[in-house]
RNA sequence: GCCCCGGUAGACCAACGGCAGAGUCGAUGCUCUCAAACAGCAUUCAGUGUGGGUUCGAAUCCCACCCGGGGCACCA
């Protein structure tokens, strides 16, 4: 560390207690040694062990479960202390909470480390779960450690590779040739989600195409019921969340429409969402790498495609991308027909056209597309508008239209447009070519279906064997696992073809339905896919007759909150959803959703910047925890922002959280009255902050409002010691009350404290689990409270009032006070507003 | 370019359309101390990004713009 003398004290100094007066009770406690008192007695209590047969009311609290790379930093301390803060909530409602917890072990990160350490996945695998796993116990989140699991545990991705064979029942996992994404560096596929900005999610490398014959799962079969969903989500999780999956499975609405080519039995069928501009279409472009534009092609122009093809297939995604680059395509030597125009129009192969959106061929606008328009002047083709752009507008030479207004050129014997809104044209235009039977109006996502192959040797074998005979044959159920081969020793970098193609005593089967000789699959499962149906394992871990038991899933589920990060906000969250609703089609389980309430919580940076090592400034969250301790640091996390921000650790202070922490532990040592105490003998005034924080702490908490209810604490922990030094006295009952409360409110936050306090008030353990605070409705009201009294807006008297007065009263009260009628000035009283028993504001 | 979310004291953040300030950090001063740390007490500082509108009344609702964050994007 760089500020080493800036930095505050060393440990003995701000943790160790003040024994220096022997009459003195210790200004402080030491938190090293309460954390090594506590975590034995609470692992012996084991106080959060989800109950399958419990009558209380069920709840299910997830949080993303990690992937074991290096020991947990402070992104998995934020989401877990936030977290907990319901999971512990519920479970002081008396509510029966499963809160479960695991590792997504398979995954590229153990086998690159594996490559450059010449070590096996496994080893660096499950070394780094045991070290989470001591961390997240010393951490004291409410974990229900009985549960846990590894994806990569053969217990475990047997029912992954199950799973995968249901879908494939199902028609929702197939086999298909495709171009598809390609991450050079880690030489293997990737589905759409996985590719950022043309660059490999994981790695950064440029993606390029291959054309591969991959698994994939049907996603776009619930493309509509995914979108559906949202709505019924839209209260519960975020907006950003909403709108980005919103955003990725964009759907749009247009028209198939048919041209007839030249020359050829079949039409030529395009997508396009701008069915009105149909007279305007001037040509036609079909994707160069789409198996139609070989099959177009005239003898005479091949070799110019394949020419072009070369070039394309050079294109990195970035490139490719970038919508400056000038257009580039070749003419395919055939023309189609506009069906409404009867024009002669020419079909070209170009890279701007996707081979997998829509039909892989559109039909071109020009003068109303922008990417048409400038391949149109790039290949001096004709532009016809067919929408009036309005008479000042400056593009009229030089762009296209793409906004509203009426179609011109747009008639011929049997349809006439002319004058019609975009709108009006469309449907008009979709009505004429379903009755003649030239297209239809249809929908059109841009969710593709999941890519989920992957070349790589640490992740869940595919369970089908090829037979030259059969062809794909699945692996029968009591075959499972298909076990991966341990290749100890081997070379495992990426070669571009799966690893376990190396393992030949594994690779060779007899087939299991001719007894021939065939060989596995050799590729593994995307690790979403071991995430994708997780949350389902939790509520019977142990059961190995059964991926999950449908009846605990039915009790249990589906999850009340999950909270984690807004990295998976389409990927894994997405993935987990359709899981979710393929699960529930083939009878496994009666979600629609897997997740009720989402809460996404921000990162934790540093001086404004993302945490990384290339920039030096990251904090080490062992560090922290040895310097100010578990709850100080997890108050910190809590305390600094609402959830779902950006927690900026130079702006926070977890110095001055462990000073709160002192200060209410303090009180526990200040309260002389007994345990059992009846409060109601004592100050009414405390008692009544102590109950109003109860109540606002659950309407806080129920709003993810965390940081508030902190606050709230943080008053109440003000007016005790007001109480205690100034007030009614360490022996008032009230006094033990509050302190008591404020036990058990920082149990959510900072349970070692807590603890710590409910033994000192002469309890036992565990605080965690004592009841929330019964609130008294009595002592929630007011006897009297303030009115403002505004003249013009103006506050210019305050009236202390009972808070049942009525309007009449309180008007004629405000009416009366002497400063109110200076105010008023002999002015005319046009409008008295009167806001019982708050306010009251007179207009002249 | 399209779509979401946000902008309040020096910093982090609160405020059912009704007194802009609950809490924390920082700074400053004081008490305690031989001195310091710890602790305690006190003080400090914004009129809510900008401009309009609705309203008796706007940080809050509406419109436009600016700035920041995020999603989508050669998706026809």
């Amino acid at each position: 560390m760089c500020s080493d003398e800036v930095r505050p004290e060393p440990r003995e100094k701000t943790m160790t207690q003040r024994t220096t007066d022997a009459r003195e009770e210790p200004a402080t406690y030491d938190v090293a040694a309460t954390e090594q008192k506590w975590q034995p007695v609470w692992e012996k209590l084991d106080p959060f062990r989800a109950d399958d047969s419990s009558p209380r009311e069920k709840r299910y609290a997830l949080t993303m479960f990690p992937y074991p790379s290096g020991d947990l930093h402070m992104g998995h301390a934020e989401v877990t202390a936030l977290h907990d803060v319901i999971a512990r909530y519920w479970w002081q409602k008396g509510y029966e909470v499963l809160n479960p917890m695991g590792w997504d072990s398979f995954g590229l990160p153990a086998e690159n480390a594996a490559i450059r350490n010449d070590a096996h996945p496994a080893d660096y695998t499950y070394g780094n779960i045991a070290t989470q796993l001591e961390s997240f116990q010393k951490y004291a989140v409410s974990f229900d450690w009985s549960r846990r699991f590894n994806t990569s545990d053969p217990s475990y991705y047997r029912w992954t590779q199950w799973l995968f064979l249901k879908l494939r029942e199902q028609g929702l996992a197939y086999r298909k040739n495709s171009p598809v994404n390609w991450c050079p560096h880690d030489q293997t596929v990737l589905a759409n989600e996985q590719v950022v900005d043309g660059a490999c999610e994981r790695c950064g490398a440029e993606v390029t195409k291959r054309e591969l014959t991959q698994w994939y799962f049907r996603t776009t079969a619930y493309a509509q019921e995914l979108l559906d969903c949202l709505d019924d989500l839209q209260p519960t999780w975020p907006a950003k969340v909403i709108n980005a999956q919103r955003n990725w499975i964009g759907r749009s609405e247009g028209a198939h429409v048919d041209f007839v080519v030249e020359g050829r039995p079949e039409p030529l069928t395009v997508y396009t969402t701008r069915p009105d501009t149909l007279f305007g279409a001037t040509f036609m472009v079909v994707a160069a790498d789409a198996a139609l534009a070989g099959e177009l092609v005239t003898d005479e122009h091949r070799g110019a495609l394949d020419d072009y093809l070369v070039e394309v297939r050079k294109e990195t995604e970035i490139n490719r991308l970038s919508t400056d680059r000038p257009k580039t395509g070749v003419f395919l030597g055939v023309h189609a027909v506009n069906p409404l125009t009867g024009a002669r129009i020419p079909v070209y192969a170009a890279d701007y056209v996707l081979a997998d959106y829509g039909t892989g061929a559109i039909m071109a606008v020009p003068a109303q597309d922008q990417r048409d328009w400038d391949f149109a002047t790039a290949f001096d083709l004709p532009i016809v508008r067919t929408v009036q752009p309005p008479a000042d507008w400056e593009g009229l030479d030089t762009m296209a239209f793409t906004g509203d207004g009426p179609a011109i050129n747009s008639a011929n014997d049997e349809i006439d447009l002319s004058g019609m809104g975009v709108v009006e044209a469309k449907s008009t235009t979709i009505a004429y070519l379903e009755a003649k039977s030239l297209g239809r109006g249809t929908v059109n996502f841009r969710l593709r279906d999941w890519l989920l192959s992957r070349q790589r040797y640490w992740g869940a074998p595919i369970p089908i064997i090829h037979c030259p005979v059969d062809g794909e044959v699945p692996v029968p159920e009591d075959q499972l696992p298909v076990e991966l081969p341990e290749l100890r020793g081997a070379d495992l970098k990426p070669k571009g073809t799966s690893p376990l193609g190396a393992a030949t005593d594994w690779l060779n089967v007899a087939c299991p339905t001719c007894g021939g000789p065939a060989t596995r699959d050799t590729d593994t499962m995307d690790t979403f896919v071991d995430s994708s149906w997780y949350f389902f394992r939790y509520v019977s871990p142990h059961d190995d007759s059964q991926a999950f038991d449908p009846e605990k899933a039915r009790a249990w589920g589906p999850i009340d909150l999950y909270v984690g990060g807004d990295e998976h906000a389409v990927l894994h969250l997405l993935y987990a959803r359709f899981f979710t609703k393929a699960l529930r089609d083939i009878g496994l389980v009666d979600w629609d959703e897997p997740f009720t309430s989402y809460l996404s919580q921000g990162k934790v940076i540093n001086n404004g910047r993302k945490m990384s090592k290339s920039l030096g400034n990251g904090i080490n969250l062992g560090d922290q925890l040895a310097e100010f301790g578990v709850d100080a640091v997890r108050l910190t996390l809590v305390f600094a922002s609402p959830p779902e921000d950006n927690i900026d650790w130079a702006d926070v202070s977890p110095g001055g959280s462990l000073r709160f922490l002192q200060r209410a532990w303090r009180l526990s040592g200040d309260v002389t009255s007994e345990p059992g105490a009846d409060p109601a003998t004592g100050d009414t005034g405390l008692r009544k902050l102590t109950h109003k924080t109860v109540h606002e702490a659950e309407v806080l908490i129920e709003k993810h409002r965390f940081n508030v209810m902190v606050a709230r604490t943080m008053e109440l922990v003000n007016a005790t010691r007001k109480a205690i030094d100034s007030g009614s006295g360490g022996a008032d009952p009230a006094v033990r009350e509050a302190a008591e409360t404020v036990a058990i409110l920082l149990s959510l936050v900072a349970p070692y404290t807590a603890e710590e306090m409910w033994e000192r008030l002469g309890h036992r353990p565990t605080v965690a689990r004592v009841g929330w605070p019964v609130v008294d409705p009595a002592l929630l009201v007011e006897e009297s409270v303030t009115a403002v009294v505004q003249v013009q807006g103006k506050v210019r008297a305050r009236l202390e009032v009972a808070p049942d007065i009525t309007e009449g009263d309180l008007e004629a009260l405000a009416m009366d006070d002497p400063t109110v009628v200076a105010a008023i000035d002999g002015r005319e009283v046009r409008k008295v507003v009167v806001r019982a028993p708050k306010l009251v504001n007179i207009v002249v």
